[in-house]
DNA sequence: TCAGTTTACCTCACAGCTAAGGTAAATAGC
DNA sequence: GCTATTTACCTTAGCTGTGAGGTAAACTGA
């Protein structure tokens, strides 16, 4: 049975036949499931009062290990957003008590970030259910089908240069 | 060598060794690959004074075939965006001379946005270009791979419910 | 036939991001 | 040691989306 994209391909088909739009299958596809996957993750972020930048910041400065303390720059390289926006990230996050700014003693320029307990406890209750979601996501491949997957999407991220960083 | 994902997994694997967190290899990869992807796409759209909202709804109306010619709710759907958005999409194209609206004759409630001769030598002139970026975008992947993905990303799609419209 | 429901589209307040640009501290090269 | 450059972070304006809600037209079934 043909899905969304399938029609799609078929209308360039008929409309532009002179164009291979053949790429379409996959870049549609990671197009429209990268949509469904983040409705589904914002959801389980809902249930713990959280969004998905929040979530975010929160996951990166957990999975750090202690002292769970890390710099804007790198909140920022690990989120692939702007300075702006992890600033805007941060002074919410602050306000809710979720971490703290503290001044960073070996460079004068910049400033440490540091998950305060609420925060840590927070993501700690988070987790298990967003871990669980996305278990439910991947349901219907089985384990082969996820290593072969996750193998492929390695390739292209790597030859689109983002596997660093 | 391992990749930005592959340090996560490693992070969280020694900070919470009790979650099962082998999903993000897939997960994790997809989202990052969108960004980049899209990232990308931008840079295409951009050199036609396009950017991925306008290119979405003028290559929707364009492969839809003559007269060109769809409803707000269709154009909706497809793009996986709110009415609002829509609504605010065509005020803009239709101030650029892209798009016309004009009442549906066979639904009062309704209107149609049809393409106009701009908008459709606009996309046309866009699309090979886009299209030579999507090439690009899967190059590292031989034919079979490329077919095996599109297989896999639609299982994905279908077991969200994401398949139809 | 007609009240209740659904559908189509628009409006508007607000959230979050980007992009450009500012300040201050650190670093590199001479 | 001094200047030029880079780096770190913040600020702000502007854009685009969401989500809630409004109006009007089209259905639906008793």
């Amino acid at each position: 049975m043909a899905d969304h994209v399938d029609r799609v391909l078929a209308q360039w088909h008929a409309e532009r036949p002179d164009l291979d739009v053949s790429p379409m299958a996959v870049i549609g596809r990671l197009s429209r499931l990268g949509a469904l996957v983040d409705a589904e993750l914002r959801r389980t972020f809902a249930r713990h009062g959280l969004d998905r930048a929040t979530f975010d910041v929160l996951a990166t400065l957990r999975r750090s290990g202690p002292p769970y303390r890390l710099t804007p720059t790198e909140l920022m390289r690990s989120a692939m957003v702007t300075s702006g926006a992890i600033t805007q990230r941060l002074d919410k996050m602050e306000a809710l008590g979720l971490v703290e700014r503290t001044p960073n003693e070996a460079d004068g320029r910049g400033v440490c970030v540091q998950l305060t307990e609420t925060g840590g406890e927070l993501i700690d209750r988070a987790l298990p259910d967003h871990v669980e979601t996305e278990h439910r996501i991947l349901a219907a491949l089985d384990a082969g089908e996820r290593e072969e997957l996750a193998a492929t999407l390695r390739t292209l991220l790597e030859s689109l240069g983002g596997a660093g960083s």
